[in-house]
DNA sequence: TTGACACTTGCGCAACTATGCAAGTATAAT
DNA sequence: ATTATACTTGCATAGTTGCGCAAGTGTCAA
């Protein structure tokens, strides 16, 4: 025997709401932190500027200058960018001479980006 | 024999460059356009509200209603958040009655994003 | 030492984003 | 018809972001 209580609308409700549904998603709701944790780690891949300078790493490591170089970009629009990247962890910078080599850290935050890159080819491809 | 041409600085040359790394760089680049279609997807996985309203509905489809009870948010943020995951296909709307339910559209981004939510559970875990 | 080079950083601002509010549309109930 | 419900949308605004500029730090050369 199974339980009917698909809508069960309560008087004085403010809205509408089926209780069936929800009861199951609240049960697996993620909390706001993992939420926003997501939503961070996304974000520092959501810029054209650092979409590039991460695709470039992922060929070489390379210093400031060589990037600046590569994008057609001001060095200082790099090295603002590199300290996001360095802070969330998605580059390690080692300081050789005057110069500051950037390498991808190797997490698979690396395949993610791939992946969507790929993605993405294959979707523009019949335009 | 191999080509030695490993720093070639020419006089007069605004920055150093290590030509042979960045050849290939440049070499393997990526435009401006992909860059940015990159980014643009990240973009919409970059805010804590579409994360929790994507993890929501990888339980279960649910109506603009819903998702505003389930969140604890207004139904105008839920429903300006709608739109945007619409244009950018991650979610397809149908209409029944005076509902609109909302379903995860069936393509990769899902796996990323249920990828990235396990990577970053696991990282926060040892806290 | 003095100077050139490679990079970083604080400030500021233009551009963008998330969402509340209030008005609007579509559907259903009365 | 009127009214309620479920959702959408334009506008306004507080908050955020990317990066230019100019000054600052550390390293090497002369």
């Amino acid at each position: 025997m199974r339980l009917m209580a698909l809508q069960v609308r309560e008087a004085g409700e403010a809205r509408y709401v089926d209780r069936e549904r929800t009861a199951a998603v609240i049960a697996s709701m993620i909390g706001r932190a993992t939420a926003t944790d997501v939503a961070d780690l996304f974000r520092v891949l959501a810029d054209p500027t650092r979409v590039s300078i991460i695709h470039a790493l992922s060929v070489s490591e390379l210093c400031n200058g060589d990037l600046a170089a590569v994008l057609e970009i001001s060095e200082s629009a790099v090295s603002h960018q590199m300290r996001e990247l360095r802070l969330m962890k998605l580059v390690t910078a080692e300081k050789r001479g005057r110069m500051v080599y950037y390498r991808l850290t190797d997490t698979h935050i690396r395949h993610i980006f791939e992946d969507t890159l790929r993605h993405v080819q294959e979707d523009s491809r019949p335009r």
